[in-house]
DNA sequence: TATAAACCTTGAAGCCACTTTAAGGTCAAG
DNA sequence: CTTGACCTTAAAGTGGCTTCAAGGTTTATA
């Protein structure tokens, strides 16, 4: 037999704060649990699980819609990979186009800084920069 | 004298949604306009130069309040530059902490999924490793 | 001149994924 | 028996908008 948790001892187990897992529940992420007498959430060790899966999804940059799905598929056992996969090579083409686009704006922010010279505004080549028809 | 703007004609000069424009004055990140008789909003010349400078701070990934700044120090002239270089400086730190954040989840995605040889879910190397005690 | 299309107005709600706040009820330790 | 740590709920706040609903105005066309 399984023991049982509070909302805090789930917190703590699976690394997610309190709020943040009656949010999961409100939006259906996570079934509701059972209830003390005093309306206390009881959790069993299955939502551990369930939960340190969510977390550790969204932890790597899955959205909540993309989690529900990956959830769906790690309880049919029976189902192709594929899905996952694909799901998993979408996440990582958008993480892709993150770095490129923040690797241009890190370059042009290194110019702007390059180029400034300090002095007073109206010589700063920052301002200048966002200023328009220069 | 200046040419006057509604509000459908400085978005297009500024490239920026109306909404959006609205959305800036009720923030108080741009100035009330003066209005026409039908309460039309009535825009000039340096409001168009105003939201483009507002819109190209933005597009470099400042947030409103460092955009807040950057119009009040580039409004004062005689100040000195450091405040726009520290901003700027700062900025980019965030930017190229973000970048290696998003390195390490890219190579820790690429590593799952070339583990990932197919077959079932029951043999997904993903799922397997979202899942605990694993 | 009628009317339709394209503009403008406001306030409020929706988006994402939570976090925080307020105002309480419950439980274990000293 | 009271203090403090836990739990409950609903609602509002975060950032930076976008979208919606329900109107009023202006312009182009038939």
């Amino acid at each position: 037999m399984s023991r049982t948790f509070t909302i805090g001892q789930l917190s703590a187990a699976a690394q997610t704060p309190a709020a943040t897992i009656r949010y999961y529940e409100k939006i259906g992420l996570l079934d509701s649990p059972s209830r003390t007498g005093s309306n206390y959430r009881l959790y069993g060790s299955e939502d551990v699980a369930r939960l340190s899966f969510v977390r550790r999804a969204r932890e790597i940059g899955f959205t909540i819609d993309q989690v529900r799905s990956l959830l769906a598929f790690s309880e049919n056992r029976d189902g192709d990979c594929c899905a996952v996969t694909a799901l998993t090579e979408q996440h990582l083409a958008e993480v892709e186009q993150k770095i490129r686009d923040l690797n241009l704006l890190k370059d042009h922010l290194s110019r702007l800084l390059i180029s400034c010279r300090g002095g007073r505004f109206s010589d700063c080549s920052i301002i200048g920069a966002l200023s328009p028809q220069q």
